[in-house]
DNA sequence: CAAATGATTCGCT
DNA sequence: GCGAATCATTTGG
């Protein structure tokens, strides 16, 4: 299978924008390939960037903590049944967004929640979304929650529902690899979901050990 | 440090 | 109305 569409050379380095290939497959198996991959949002020409280092698969219909568990289906969560490769952006809370990548098959909603990032690019416009001051004026701690959380990313990064829908192989919002793949990934159990009975036990959160990003 | 609490809006029942 | 795939702040140790 090709998973690789394009091939760019951005600053001397190669690197590999995924293809809708890639989140045809296996929710699960997807949410840890995409680990150590940086997910980029080109903001004002700008690119804007982290490492994946913290991720929740979510099994659609079978799964009682996902929003089309049953085959629910609404206005809200339809982005989930279309085509895989495609960003499910929803408002949670009140305040804040969530970003998922959605899987599998046309049909089949299943999706995977990008729960945290390492900074890599944009650091400045990053911290103008998330704190309205200069990356140097951070302290340490701001710049440890920069995007250690999956409304915080979505903040920095200046993801909001203006991109549900947004097509993940396009040329504004997009998922590269760089080979980075020297981590050992953990499991445990999803976050914020103690609504879903069994499925709040299953272990679907994968993160990268020891990163000191991953979420608290 | 951990635990508790308030913020704030949308989508669905 | 109510609850939500969250976060910042405050409080107490």
């Amino acid at each position: 299978m090709n998973v690789y569409s394009k091939l760019e050379k951005i600053k001397g380095d190669f690197m590999i924008k995924l293809s809708k290939d890639f989140y045809a497959d296996e929710t699960t198996k997807v949410a840890k390939l995409l680990l150590g991959k940086k997910l980029v949002h080109i903001c004002s020409g700008e690119r804007v960037s982290g490492r994946i280092v913290e991720v929740e698969a979510y099994k659609g219909i079978s799964d009682k903590a996902a929003h089309a568990y049953n085959g629910r289906k609404t206005k809200r969560n339809e982005m989930l049944y279309g085509e895989c490769g495609i960003a499910y952006v929803f408002f949670i809370y009140g305040m804040y967004n969530c970003m998922n990548v959605v899987t599998q098959k046309k049909g089949e909603p299943e999706g995977v929640l990008i729960r945290a990032l390492e900074p890599c690019e944009g650091n400045e416009k990053m911290a103008e979304f998330r704190f309205k001051k200069r990356y140097e004026e951070l302290s340490k701690r701001e710049v440890r929650n920069l995007t250690n959380g999956p409304g915080k990313l979505c903040t920095a990064l200046d993801i909001d529902r203006k991109l549900n829908g947004a097509d993940m192989s396009g040329s504004e919002i997009f998922i590269e690899d760089d080979d980075f793949n020297s981590f050992k990934i953990e499991s445990s159990k999803r976050i914020n979901i103690d609504y879903a009975g069994e499925a709040k036990d299953y272990l679907l959160r994968f993160y990268i050990k020891g990163n000191p990003y991953v979420s608290k």
